[in-house]
Parts: structure tokens; C-alpha cells; sequence
DNA sequence: GCCATCCTTGCACGTTTGTTCACCCGGCTT
DNA sequence: AAGCCGGGTGAACAAACGTGCAAGGATGGC
């Protein structure tokens, strides 16, 4: 892998600045100026087939932004209520009601992955999260050019057997890429099965370098684990946790985790004894960097995202507009019918959110 | 939606808050989530048609903006070129060289169109030229929602007889209208037939107000004349100016004018008599602005802007790329093949500019 | 030097998008 | 009430666009 991604970092910036130039200059002409892409091809000698894959680049690359105002008269009624309501800033990603959890969690993590350019600066540390957000966001992120940054893995992970979630290694890779950025590695599994383990491993030289590093971080990226919820997070179908953790958690009264760590309704994590298993960071330190940046779709994570804000975890957020209205439509929890209950039972096909 | 027509003001911005509300969700769903205009119909419960349009109804209102950034490690040689040899910056649009002079202007227009709403803010008193340049601007500017502001003209104009040349009441409402500003008129002839009535004119108090609003401008637009090109400014075929005149500034050495002021080629405007008669701002008025844009198309005009940088009058400068590489390229003109020579007997059919 | 491989190109096709047209609907005039 | 707007709508068509594919060229290993 290393000699593969060596020269990529160049392919599109230095090896290969003939094509960033078309690009930028068929860019030029067709968001300026509104040519067509025929009399673009013309312009440049090329075929019109071309032009259109330098747009395509141009426009995944970053070399052209599109973003979208709201006149100051009308700024969403619902991220104005959140702002308001639990202080934090919000991105409501417009989705249908009837979408399927699959396509939510799409829609928003490609949103997410075009919105995230703007937290994303130079001399940075970013810490990110292992999840099936992350991992459908890392898919669509739009590179930006920073310097000195440094992309740190938040919590451990095994090998994505869920469809579509991607090994930790290569999510952090396309965050790194993306950004130009340094990438941490966190080898360790999801959980561990010993908490003496975990603090064994804790005392290593390397795992206390990494540590370091989430604690100095300037960025947080991450989703919310939801275990009771109809849709498990993967988290819960890769097979981490057994059935007594879940019933550990249920007693408890965890209602959702932050990259492994879980919390209850109001916040709190202390006496959740899976934690001490857990491999990512402690809340404390999670709170010290100064962007926090939560991604959740679908209602079923409603309770641990209000979980997540009772816990002070989040300074911005994006979410999809079902579950962004019904965070603000009452306080308490009116979503789940029955009341928690570990998720081995579940098999209904609803996918209604 | 209380009287439609009564304020046609809040026509975009409030009384159809539901149009601008759909473009905005549109917009998301296009540009933010990919999706197809067939999907956004169907979530918007409506034709596809209608997204088309609600589309464009977003862009050419601004709430969908389209930038491009170019990578900073190549940041256009010749725009970097200028910024040293001139200390001005600019933004060099390009132009395939073969085009027709209607076509550069138009597109070099309808760029910095897009551009200028980079330059506009709340609060700023905006000056504005009467010209071909600016009225080809006129008609692509972007809206941008400011507040307090003003835009004032420049200098007096006849009626534009000339295709595609607008009224000067015309383009001056456009530019407020796209910003909600205030618009000044200057309903003055170009140039005044004797120097005494202007000096008179301008003793009015209504004169007097208005010339005191461009003496505070922040923000000055214009483009160059240049009188003796192949491709007169609007200017000299209004019929503004004599046979005479035309002599009497080739006699004096005159290269070009911004908002009908002359210049020589080292950017002095002293002993031309011609200005005595004009309308447009001093020199060392315009100078005041803090930002002076410039935009200029077509190496015709290639003398006439030597002048103005000479002058000291541009801080910014849009300009397509022949006349950009032109001007970076020899210090001198190697341009015209012929030296300078009256327009009068220039009666070429080639179309309007 | 030669081959395997990867990347790029232009064509051809199917899809997506812009635009014209006929039509409808509410408002205001006569 | 009839009649004329201005603005908005969807159907249909034409233009513009994206992408699979096969061919051509470069690159690197052997």
C-alpha cells in the first residue's frame, strides 16, 4: 500500500498539472461563462467525452465549489430551533420520510463528506470515529489541500464484514488523502475482551503516543452507535459484543456510544461496564477539542443522539431532516413503541425509518 | 402573497417565500446529494420541468454559488505576472483567441458578473460607469443581499442607440436591484457641449450631493475607452463626440478614458481639454475608492489600459487572456499595426461593441 | 526488448436536462 | 360577466450530458 499511495498524493496535484489545468480552465468555461461542453472540447482540443470527465475531477477534487446560502431571512426553521434549543450548530440534510435507512445514511454521509471541507484546516488534528457513517462518508469526501494535518483513528475496529463498511485502515486512508494528511492508525479491536488488556495496551509507549494525540485534537469526527435501536450499528452485528453485553448495557440504561464508549439518556457513563472495554476516548477527553462534529441519520438513533447532546459531546451536527425534527418536536422520547429490549429478537423488516 | 405587484421588492424575497424555499430544498438535493431532477420531483411533489427551472431560479438568484479555486501551487502565471508588474490584482478570464471581439466582451462580462459580487458588501457606496462593458455586465450580475448599500453613477450618458447597449437608468437599476441598494442617478449628457455649463451644473446642490456620494465610494466599476482602437468604445459612436474632438485629443496625446475622463499614455490627464466638458470623476476622486474595478476586453483596448494601471487607477482588474498575456508580454505596444488615427473614418460594419 | 498493466481517449449509446408550447388559474379591468 | 393579462405548469421535443467499451499509448518489470 505504500508504494501505491506515494505517487498518488501527486497524481493530482504535480505529476500530472496538465490535467489540473484543463480542469480548472474547462471549469472556467462552463461554471463562468457557460459554455457547452462541445464548445469547451473545441476550445481545448479535445472530445467533449473528456471535457466532461475533467469536469467530473474538477468538481471531486475541490477544484470547484458549489455552495448553497440561505437568504438570512429564511435560515431553516429547524437548525435555528436547534441552535437554539441544545446550542449546538446544525446542517439539516433535507431527506423523504419514506427513504429507506440505507438511503438516508447515504444522503446525509455525502452531504457530511461535502460540508466537512469547511472544519478542515491546516496545522490540524483530526480525530475520526469507525462506523458506518464514517465509512459512507469517506467515500465522497472532496480533497482539500492542508498542510501539517494529521488524521488520528478514534476507536478500534475489526474487519468491516458488513456490506459496504470498509476496512479502519482504508477509511482513515481516504480522510488522509483527502486532506493531505498524516494518518494514526489505532490497531486495536473494537472492544476488548479483557479490561486488563485494555489497560495493559493503554501503558504502551505507542498506544500513549496515540492517546496524545486525541487529546490535542482539533477536530472530532464521528456518528452515534445505537444498540437498541431497530437498525443496529454495525458495531453490534460484527459480532463485538455477545448477548450478555447487551443485556449488561440494557441494565444499565445505555442508550446509544460515541465511537465504543456508551452513555445513558441524560449523559453519564460511569458504572457502564462495558466501557472498560471500550477503546475509545474517555468523554473528558473527547470534550477538549474544540469542533465536534456528529453525523446521524434516521430516527432510530434519535435517543442516542439526544443521549449524545445530554452528554455535551457534539458542537456541530448534521442530521436528516426526519430525525432533526423529531429531536426538536418534544423533549422525551414518543419514537420507540416498545420499550428497550435486547436486539437479538429483532428481525422485523420494517425499514421505515 | 398580500399584493403581488404592489412591491415587487419582496417579489423574490418574500412575498413567494415558498418558490425560493423549493429552490433552496432543490438546490440540496441536486447539488449536495446528487440527486437526479426526476427524484427531486418526485420529493417535491412536482414536474421535472419545474425543478429545471426552480434550478436556474437558484443559481441566477445566488443562493447556489459556484466557485473556483485554483490549487495554490499553480495560480495562473500570468495573473501572478500582473500582480507584481502592476501591483493590481487580477483575474484573467479565458478567451480562446479567434473569438470575435462581441464574444470576448460577453464573456469577460459575464464572468466578472459572477466575480463582482466578491467586491459587494452592506454598507458600501458603489460607483458605476456607463459603457458597453458595464451593460453587457448588467445583464448576468448575480444577486447579493446587502444592506444600506448605494450605487451611484459615474458619469452621464445619452440613450444607448447602439444594440445591446442599455439606458443608463436601465443598467444603474440592474446593479441596485441585484444588491438592494440605492440608486443615484446622473442624468447628465456624456460630455457637456461647453465647459461653463458644467462647471455650472456642478455648482447645483443636486450635482453637488451626488458628486459628494462619489467622492465617499468604496467601490469603483468601470471599464477603459479607447478611442483610437479598430473597435471603437461606445462612446465615440454615440455621436457624442465630434470629428474635432477626436483631434484635439490625438493632438494631445490622449490613449483612452475611464468614465469619459482622457488620459495620455503615462496616465496624465492635465491640458486635455476635452475633460473640461466631461462628466465622469477626477481622477484624483476615483483614486479615493479603495477597491477600483477594471474590466477590460479585447487587445484594442490594450493601450487605453496601460493607461489606467499608469494612472494608478485600478486596484483589480478582469481581463480576458489575450489582452492579459499582451500586457505582460512587452512593456511597449507591438500591438497596432498603424499609429494612432482619427475614427471618423472608421465606418467597418462589424457589429456593435 | 518485450510483454503485462494501467491509464487515457473518443465513440456510441442511453439518460438527463433545458426549452418551447399550449394550457390553466387567479386577479384586475371594462 | 366576460375578457385580458402575468405567472406558473406539465408534455414533448431537442440538446446536452455521463458512461461502458474497445482501441491506443505510456509505464514499469522482467
Amino acid at each position: 500500500m505504500n508504494e501505491q499511495t506515494a505517487i498518488p498524493v501527486e497524481d493530482g496535484t504535480e505529476s500530472v498539472p496538465g490535467k489540473t489545468r484543463d480542469a480548472l480552465r474547462a471549469a472556467h468555461l462552463y461554471y463562468m461563462q457557460d459554455l457547452t461542453m462541445d464548445a469547451i472540447a473545441h476550445e481545448l482540443h479535445t472530445s467533449r467525452s473528456s471535457v466532461s470527465r475533467l469536469l467530473s475531477h474538477a468538481r471531486a477534487s475541490g477544484l470547484v465549489e458549489i455552495s448553497i446560502h440561505s437568504p438570512l431571512d429564511l435560515p431553516s426553521r429547524i437548525e435555528q430551533e436547534i441552535l437554539e434549543r441544545f446550542a449546538v450548530g446544525a446542517h439539516v440534510i433535507p431527506v423523504p420520510d419514506h427513504a429507506s435507512d440505507v438511503d438516508r445514511l447515504d444522503r446525509v454521509a455525502l452531504s457530511a463528506a461535502r460540508i466537512l471541507g469547511r472544519y478542515v484546516d491546516s496545522n490540524q488534528t483530526i480525530g475520526i470515529a469507525w462506523g458506518s457513517t464514517m465509512s459512507a462518508m469517506s467515500r465522497h469526501l472532496v480533497p482539500k489541500a492542508t498542510h501539517n494535518s494529521e488524521v488520528v483513528q478514534l476507536n478500534g475496529a475489526g474487519n468491516g464484514r458488513t456490506t459496504g463498511i470498509v476496512y479502519a485502515s482504508e477509511l482513515l486512508r481516504r480522510f488522509g488523502d483527502a486532506f493531505g494528511a498524516r494518518v494514526q492508525q489505532f490497531p486495536v479491536p473494537a472492544f476488548f475482551d479483557d479490561p486488563e488488556t485494555r489497560r495493559a495496551f493503554w501503558r504502551e509507549r505507542s498506544t500513549r503516543r496515540l492517546l496524545d494525540l486525541q487529546e490535542r485534537m482539533d477536530v472530532a469526527l464521528f456518528g452515534v452507535g445505537s444498540p437498541f435501536a431497530e437498525v443496529p450499528s454495525h458495531v453490534y452485528q460484527g459480532g463485538y459484543l455477545e448477548r450478555a453485553d447487551y443485556e449488561g448495557l440494557s441494565r444499565e440504561g445505555a442508550v446509544g456510544d460515541v465511537a465504543t464508549v456508551f452513555y445513558r439518556a441524560d449523559g453519564s457513563t460511569d458504572g457502564i461496564s462495558l466501557n472498560e472495554r471500550a477503546t475509545g476516548p474517555d468523554f473528558a477527553v473527547l470534550r477538549r477539542a474544540p469542533r465536534r462534529i456528529c453525523v446521524v441519520s434516521g430516527r432510530a438513533k434519535l435517543a442516542s443522539l439526544r443521549g449524545a447532546l445530554a452528554a455535551g459531546l457534539i458542537t456541530d451536527l448534521i442530521v436528516d431532516e426526519g430525525t432533526a425534527r423529531a429531536l426538536v418536536e418534544s423533549p422525551g422520547e414518543q419514537e420507540s413503541p416498545g420499550e428497550r429490549e435486547s436486539p437479538g429478537e429483532r428481525v422485523s423488516p420494517k425499514d421505515r425509518e
